[in-house]
Order: C-alpha cells, then structure tokens, then sequence
DNA sequence: CGGAGAATACCCCATACGGGCGATTTCGCC
DNA sequence: GGCGAAATCGCCCGTATGGGGTATTCTCCG
C-alpha cells in the first residue's frame, strides 16, 4: 500500500512565507513537510537525498534563480513534480519554467486551500496553474497575427522547411523551378527574411505553417 | 451593471448528451443555455447572430468537425470562449484545438459540478482543463529528448537559425570560417539533416535551441 | 597508456541559392 | 474599364553552401 502521506519541499527566501506555507502543509491531514530551504543553493545540496513528492519553488530568489534550480535538480529527482510560486505574471518566467521542467505554476497569494489542492492535483497527474497564468500558457498556441502569405506561399513555405531544393519542390507542384524561386522570393519580402533559415524560423515561431 | 447570466451554447451531435448538458446549464442560477446544435454547419449558420458567452464544443462530430467548427466561428464570434469536450485524449486534437482557437478543454465525463466550475473559470479569464489534459499541455513545453550537440554546436547553431552566414559566425566567435563550417557539418550529420532550413526546423521542433 | 569526442583549421569542387529585372495571365474589386 | 494582387515563367550573375577529404590539439575516461 502506497504512502498516503504527500511528502512536499519548500524553496522561498521570505522566512515568513516559508514558515506559513510550511504550517498550512504540516497542519493538514495527508500533508507533510519537513524540508525547506531559503535559497536553491542548500536545497541543491540537500534535497536530492530525501524522499519527495512535491517541491514548491520561489521563482525569484537571491543567487540561483527558482528556474535554474529546477533545471538542476529535476535530472535528480525524477519522481518529484515542481510547483512554482512567483509574485508576478511574467510571461518569460512562465515558459521558462515549464521549459525547465515544472508542472504547475501559481500565483502567491493563492489561498491555502487552492495551494493543497493544487498540490494533490500535480500529484494525480494534474498541472495546477492560476487562471491567468493557463490562459497565458493557452494562448501561447494561438497565432498571433494573420499571415501575410497567400495559401500558395504558405504551401511553397512549408515544403521549403522540410528542406527541400527549389527543383523538389517545383515537381511536386508541377510548376517551374523559376516559378517556385519567385514565390520564394515574394516570401521573403513578406516575412522580411533573405534566407531558407530565417524564414524557417519565422515561419514557425509565427505558427505560419 | 454586467448582465449576471452566463449564456452558454452547445454544439454536440448526440441528442442525449446534448439534452443533459442544456438540462444541467439552465438548472443552474446564473447560467442559461438556449442555443444548442447537432452539427457544425447549423452552429456556423446560426449562432453568430446571438449573442453568446461560452461555446461547449464537441470534437468528434459528423461534417465538420469541431476543432474546423472553432476555427470558423472564432473569427465571427470574439467575445466568446471556446470549451472543447471529447471522449478521448488525443494528443493531436487537443493541440490543433488550441491553435483553432479554444479557450478550454474537458473530457466529456467531467462531472456537472466542474462543468460549471469551468465554464465560471472560462469567463474569469481562465483556461479550464481536465488534469490529464493540462498535463500534456505543459510536457509540451520540455524538451523530449536530450541534446545529441555539443555546447558549441549548439550555440553556433542558434546563430545559423538567425540566418546568418559562415562568416559572421566565424567573425562573432573569433573563429575561422572553416572551423564553423566544420562544426555544422557535424551538427547536420547528428541531426541526420542536409540544411540549414532543415537543420533550424528541427532543432526548433525538439527545442534544441 | 590508449581511444573517443570535441574544437580547431584547411583544401577542392559542383551547384544551389539569393538578388536584380522583366513578362504574361487571371481574378476580384472599385 | 482599369488597377492591384496572385500565380505563372524566364534570364544573368556572384557567392554562399554542402559534401568530400585531412590534420592537430586537448581533455576526459576507462
């Protein structure tokens, strides 16, 4: 039979949120912590040994960043999820993060009985974020702008990101090479690119294809 | 003073979900639900002319389906959020979803009460999400597998995504020209890519850079 | 000690690429 | 009816690119 106990972490430098959070966890039944850390340094050090299911992470913090740290020890602690508590809605912060290798992300001043939610949540394989911050994450997957590309460019920008050659491209289409070389060249104008590589790239970060 | 109700349409092709869902909205203070249909096309032909706060879209439909149906209806609609609900988790819809434009995203044995929970949740600016669904979501955003490149290969080859060339590669890491030829030889034979197009697609697709 | 991988540097060569410039047809829209 | 955008096809030219080699140094690891 496995653990009822949720065993969570705490990184936050404010010694006063520490305490507080670490209070309302070991205050309610199926919750504990033992460990927590003011800063990424210690708990780098520290808590890869211990067992842990949930760590909740400071985002800003004095020296290594909550981010970073995250980074550092996810490789080290593959069963545990990370939870990062921040102050603001940093976009940048946000995807940071989840590149990193978190799961959930809240707001600080969520109350504590949506934090013990969100902790239970992570750990039935959920992603607890406040709702701003899932819309934020959401509309990440939206295009932003309308395409500046006609349908046939776009199908010809397309083609050209699997890296084919201007002749592939023409036979699949049935034109000219001549014809495909002046679409791509009416691309780049439009994408204000001169190369495969930048309009790859813009093309994608601007979810064009 | 906002109007208190929230108005909630249903796009769902089976008549009894379609039933139990209107009974459940307009059994509930605060919610009504007058406009529901079985199919894309009757909602695409009808529902834009009323005024409508949430959209509970099926996925799985006959015709068009409801990712296409958001798709469409977005553009003429921008002051509603979309809800999709689908029986099966499939990786593919959720993601095209939200690209089309979905604001949530529930499976269809969501229980009434988080039903409304999200449909309240949507119009708070949230993002609502079945746990399961939330989770991929934000795997998404980790790397998949580690990097096969070296520090420098990869650092040269955000510089080639840039669109830059051999030379001011070379220039801007104090190397010779041949030197960065060399290490992108290398990094397209790691990547198994003949390209610069390819080898940027790729390496932004598994988020190597 | 030996081998592998990484980083550095160089050569040759065919060709794909990007820029510049012009042209026709079709289609929709004012 | 004319104008612009889109789609089609064409030529010239210089150079960047990609593939084929070879080589040295350094570090790390078994």
């Amino acid at each position: 039979m496995p653990d009822p106990l949720i065993h969570v972490a705490i990184v936050e430098d404010d010694p006063e949120i520490r305490q507080t959070l670490a209070l309302i966890i070991n205050g309610t039944p199926g919750f504990s912590c033992i460990f927590s850390y003011a800063d990424c340094e210690s708990a780098i050090a520290d808590l890869p040994g211990h067992f842990t299911d949930v760590v909740l992470m400071d985002i800003e913090l004095p020296g290594i960043t909550g981010i970073e740290g995250v980074k550092r020890l996810r490789p080290q602690m593959p069963r545990a999820d990370f939870i990062m508590l921040t102050i603001r809605h940093d976009d940048e912060a946000i995807f940071e993060s989840l590149c990193a290798g978190a799961t959930g992300y809240l707001v600080k001043d969520t109350p504590p009985a949506e934090l013990l939610d969100a902790i239970r949540e992570v750990r039935q394989g959920g992603a607890p974020m406040s709702a701003a911050i899932a819309r934020k994450v959401i509309r990440s997957f939206r295009q932003t702008s309308p395409s500046p590309l006609s349908d046939r460019e776009t199908e010809i920008l397309r083609l050209l990101s699997d890296g084919q050659h201007y002749r592939s491209i023409a036979e699949q289409l049935f034109l000219s090479p001549h014809t495909v070389k002046t679409h791509i060249k009416n691309i780049y104008e439009k994408l204000q690119v001169h190369s495969r590589a930048e309009a790859v790239r813009k093309a994608l970060g601007d979810k064009l294809i």
